[in-house]
Formats: C-alpha cells, structure tokens, sequence
DNA sequence: GTCTATACAATGATAGAC
DNA sequence: GTCTATCATTGTATAGAC
C-alpha cells in the first residue's frame, strides 16, 4: 500500500537485462535502465553499488552456501566428499533464478570486459571462502588450495555446460559428473609426475 | 632530439607510486598524476588505457612467456615439469622489476577494490593462457586445468612469500620450493578422494 | 523509509592545433 | 607526442518531497 510501485530491484534488473541485450552494456547508460523502469538514476543507485552489480547481485550467497557445507560435512567424509557438498550446494542457487535472465547473461556478459572482470573477481571470491573453509577443515592449507580450484572448476565448467544444453536436466547432476571427471584426473596425477 | 622530456611512460608511472603511496589510490586523481609527470591527463591516457593499467603494465608478457615455456619444452618432460618450467619462466619478469615500486605495489593494491579487480582479471588471464597451452600439451583440458591451477597458486604464493621475506633470495628458488611442495599435495591426492 | 532534484567530482573519449 | 577544450557517463552528496 505504498505510492510506488513495488519491486523497485526486480524492475531494474529486468530493464537492465533488456537494455543489454538490445543494445549493449557500453552502450546502455544508467539513466536509460531507471527510466525504463520507472525511476531515476539516484534510486538507481541506491539499489546497487554500481552498473556491473546490478547483474551479479546475490552472488554473496554463494560464498555463504559454500563456506557452510563444508563446516557441516559429516566428520567421516573423505576431503573431496567435503568439497562435493560444497560444491553441489552452490548449485541450488540457480533453480530460483529467472530461466530468461539467465538465458541473456551468456550473451551479455563476453561483450564487456568490465562485466568479465566483475564476474572474475566473483568467482575468485567464493574461491578463497572454499579455500579457507577447506584449510581449517582439511588442516592443510596447499591441499585445500588446489581442492577448491578444481571445485570451482567443475562448478563452472559444469555452469557453462548446463546452460548450453538447453537447460535439460539439473546443474546439479552435470556438476556432479564433472566433479567425478576431475576426481580421476586428480587420482592418475600421482603417475604423471615429475620423473624424477 | 624532441621538445619534450622522454619516457613519458615512466615518469608517470613514478609520479602514480608516489602519489599513490602518500594519499592512496582512489584519493589520487589521474590530472594529478599527470601533473607531477610534467604532463597532461590527455596524454597520460594516451600511455595507459585507464588508471588502473598504470600498475599492471607489462602483464601481457606473462601470457606469452607462460605459453612460450609451454609449447618449447622438451618432449621428454613429464607434465609436472612443464608446467614447473612455465612456472619458472614467470620468475624472470621480476628480475628486471624496479625494487621500489614492487615494495610499494603491495601496500598500495589492498587499499583499492578497482585495483584488486583488475589484479586478479590479470592471473586469470595467465592462467587461462597456461590452461589452453598445456590442454594442447597434455592433450586432457581437465588435467591442464588442475596444473595451471596449481601451477599460478604456487607462483602467487610464492611472489607473496617473497615480497614478505624482504626479498633476500631468488624469487624462482621460492617459487621452486612451492611447487615441490604442490607437486607432494597432488602425489598424495589420490589417496585422499572420495571414501567410496 | 523510499524516491526525486540538483549539483558535483572524476574517468575516459574525442577533435583540432602545435 | 603533446596540449587545450569539450563532452558523456559514472557515481556521490545533499536536501527535500511524500
């Protein structure tokens, strides 16, 4: 029951996501995304820090997600266990997501390198959370160091994957194998050593 | 000769350190920059792409020297030992480094968000071009990834380690050092995965 | 407690003169 | 190569409207 129109957040994204994907992210300018949606360039930012997190907001989730599976793991699982619950639970994240949105990020995001430096510091972001959580869990800091990559690896191999394929299926069960595939990488590389 | 002082390009980097040093980064605005270069903004922009690239000029060459190691190791390397040898080749950069502005680098990159952003763009960049050299090496892009992984933590690991221990000592002896203790990490993975 | 109006500082681009 | 000048845009700050 208040004057303005509900949702302020949600009308800037979606204007936002339209704006990109007809035009460009250069070439959409701050006050064109709050006036398609009905409001001006202040409130604009009031709702985000800045341009690029009005597409990578809630990210912070995934640290959250992340650091918290592996802190309730059951004490009996085996270390890529632990990272495989960690790594699984940044998956459900998406099933809420808007399909559409989704859809446009792919598109969206390779046309502008201050949107792939945001999305690289992201990812860099809820990997040093895995690390830290892994090095506490694991009691070994360089172990954890190269777990967490290879999960973040399969995450977002298995991301890219997902979304590619039409979407058929869960990010989940694509991750999952991915995981499995790097889980023997990792195995045989005790063999593929130096030689010395 | 010409009108104008030379090296333009390093006396604003010089005047950026300083300047940097003394108010911080995001205190100091790039016309100030210029002016203590004996120039204008004009022209600073006209050396570096954005304010930020004044820092991390001269990181292309780590993409190529990574790749180079890469595609000219000997064929009877063994995987680990390719990459140690990209990894190696990282070392030599710093060689020629002016110690000072690396000294100040590391006080300065903290205090700014914009610049850890574009620091960590830049090992990605790295890294991805480590990632594609050594999937066509290895011929498997999984198990290239988990060596870039490892590889470039080990390097950055190592680059911290040696900034901090006042810089007695080769950085690639340290970055050497890490990767054994990586190389042990992975021999000892495959005993560590998955209980089932 | 959310939005608007206005003014402002700084980045980075651009065009034309030396 | 550099300079002056001007410009659009991002993002902040302030003060006020509902």
């Amino acid at each position: 029951m208040s004057r303005w129109e509900p949702d302020a957040r949600g009308r800037l994204l979606q204007a936002a996501v339209e704006l990109f994907a007809e035009r460009g992210y250069d070439a959409t300018t701050a006050a064109q995304i709050a006036e398609r949606a009905g409001l001006t360039k202040t409130t604009l930012f009031r709702h985000f820090a800045d341009k690029r997190e009005i597409l990578f907001q809630g990210q912070e989730e995934l640290v959250t997600r992340v650091v918290d599976a592996v802190n309730e793991a059951p004490t009996e699982d085996a270390p890529f266990d632990i990272l495989r619950r960690a790594v699984i639970a940044l998956c459900d994240v998406h099933v809420e997501e808007r399909r559409d949105i989704r859809k446009e990020l792919v598109t969206i995001l390779p046309s502008s390198a201050e949107l792939q430096e945001r999305a690289v510091f992201k990812r860099f972001a809820v990997t040093n959370s895995l690390h830290g959580a892994l090095a506490v869990r694991l009691g070994d800091a360089r172990q954890a160091g190269v777990f967490a990559d290879v999960g973040m690896r399969a995450y977002y191999d298995g991301y890219a994957a997902w979304v590619e394929s039409n979407e058929n299926g869960s990010l989940a069960k694509i991750v999952d194998a991915e995981l499995d595939a790097f889980e023997s990488a990792l195995s045989g590389a005790g063999s593929i050593l130096s030689s010395t």
